[in-house]
DNA sequence: AGAGGTCGCGCTTGATATTTC
DNA sequence: CGAAATATCAAGCGCGACCTC
């Protein structure tokens, strides 16, 4: 038999019912659980005691709905992102302390963004964090029209007013690593893009600069990618049919990267004995030992940071936009890097 | 300048203002935007036309305070858990043609699953699915209690009576990828398990059940591990040392299966010509053409077609818990198995 | 300062009133 | 005239802001 529930399915305990047993009024017991002033040490006890013999928890949705603010940021994610779980850790680290609840909404394969953001527009949130939206800016035009909206890591210029923009450095990213590599000697460096994936563009241009600044404009080879391990692989087969091979290769991200790996492996290619491998994002991936590859890491407390706080700061009276806010990467140099043969 | 919005921050529309533009009741507009019945075909065109020009939404958590049944399901996950992101998707699948909402916890670093929890009976969840959960019986008992709980991926015999559990059957998966090896003329097998993680201490026991039933009991093999790629390289690295090698090696999950091929490639040690590998999951990383893995498929799909259907039972006038669902796995022949040299 | 009373947030939901054939 | 279709009314859901004692 299980045990007897304080308090059976369907009869959940109210002010009221904390009221009652405590032989005190329902605003009292409203300021005791919200820890506001205005009640004894004695009867805030009496009350607390009540409140926990019966189970009573306090309905966060009529709470939202009678008090003007509701000091909840919705927040939309990808869940086959693990960057996006990564920031989603460093959100939740700074919105709860800063006394703002997070209101989740997943986009996966047959709910779309429109669905996502739907669904946090009618929970109430204040603000919205879109955690690499790709809906077309007419349309985070609209959601700005109606509240404050960050962007992180998705560039946005001047077609979406009203957008927060937090991202990083992304061409910055992919300029230190190629000047890390010229700095190693070489000179061959080719660049496995990330397509039309959010920040490709920007670090295909860095990649593109930082070789021009380095003479190398004659070297530039970008072989088509995306931001999957499959895509890496698609890229180093290229690289491998088309001999000579470069001495180097940046990868989109470490997903792509580790694609790049294995397939080098795979053909006995040594790495970085014979080829270096540079990988973007730092994530828990390329930290492994066994793979334990140099990659640009992006600073994802800081982004959570600035996002939380660019969505804080404007409901607490900031009116206009900040523009973008663009967080430098740096490079976290590990085992896949080494001077040409 | 921005576009002008239809609705300027802080003023957002209620079924009032919808009703005093469109010249009609508050309980019409109502019914209209909940396209119930009980208002006429003109009517309800003109509600709409209101609603749309006014850019009103309906508040979902007005909505749910007012009306007794929430038709929110609750979902605690783990934000660096890729299969409960595959689970997620399979639940939304499953819950929205079906009615339900679904409100979504995170379990972070600093975030812990009594506090993901309290932010869902917060919300006015009517039942909880908890993926992979590990917080003890007790906890979850105490839970039950309150409302239905159903626990994915984790096995729960007894301890926690009311508690809903679906999940793998984790040792037939064992037991598979055993047979699977002996039928290739495999004897030597080695498990590199997964230490105190869900489900490995069913793995465990069909491993070493099927060796037993294979009259292998003396080959048995049980290597410590855990559900990363580290766990994995770390296992396959005493294995090298202590020769000779086994000639198939079971890891816990795809990701140690990774980390076992990673090192297996580094030392020379070619798959499967030398050793035959097998993960656990079919996680989209096995699926990938460059790692190729032969893998025991949980079956994701049904798994939260279940979780979501047990908890939709219960609330929908079920009373009793309908114990364990077990669900079979496969085996997912691919290029990592083979017969020993 | 500590306490209770009251109203209404935005919505749904019976019961009730008005129409139509 | 009565059933069915439309529309309205009024009462809260659980809570917090504000007022009073």
């Amino acid at each position: 038999m299980p045990p007897t529930p304080a308090v059976p399915h369907g009869k959940r305990p109210t002010l009221a019912d904390v009221a009652a047993r405590a032989g005190v009024s329902t605003a009292l017991v409203s300021i005791v659980m919200r820890d506001a002033k205005g009640a004894g040490a004695a009867t805030r006890e009496r009350v607390l005691e009540a409140a926990q013999e019966i189970g009573y928890r306090p309905d966060a949705r009529a709470r939202l709905l009678r008090s003007h603010r509701s000091h909840l940021l919705g927040v939309q994610f990808g869940l086959q992102h693990p960057f996006h779980s990564d920031l989603l850790e460093g959100i939740y680290a700074v919105a709860e302390p800063a006394g703002y609840q997070i209101a989740l909404s997943a986009v996966a394969a047959g709910r779309g963004e429109q669905r996502a953001t739907d669904a946090l527009l009618a929970d109430r949130c204040e603000a919205l964090i879109l955690l690499g939206p790709q809906a077309p800016a007419a349309r985070l035009a609209e959601l700005a029209g109606q509240l404050p909206v960050v962007s992180v890591a998705r560039r946005l210029r001047g077609t979406a007013p009203g957008v927060e923009v937090v991202r990083t450095a992304d061409d910055e990213g992919a300029r230190r690593a190629v000047d890390h590599l010229v700095a190693l000697g070489h000179r061959d460096i080719a660049h496995i893009d990330g397509g039309r994936a959010p920040g490709a563009a920007d670090r295909r241009r860095g990649y593109r600069t930082a070789m021009s600044r380095h003479d190398l404009a004659d070297r530039v080879h970008v072989l088509p990618g995306g931001l999957t391990e499959e895509d890496g692989a698609t890229g180093a087969h290229a690289l491998l049919d088309a001999t000579p091979l470069p001495t180097a290769v940046l990868a989109f991200n470490d997903r792509s990267a580790t694609g790049v790996l294995d397939t080098f492996l795979r053909a006995r290619v040594s790495v970085p004995d014979e080829v270096s491998v540079i990988g973007f994002d730092d994530s828990h991936l390329a930290r492994l030992a066994h793979i334990d590859l140099t990659t640009v890491g992006q600073d994802i407390p800081r982004l959570a940071e600035l996002a939380v706080g660019r969505a804080i700061a404007r409901l607490e009276g900031e009116r206009t936009p900040t523009g973008e806010a663009v967080v430098a990467p740096h490079l976290v140099i590990r085992g896949t890097t080494a001077g040409p043969a």
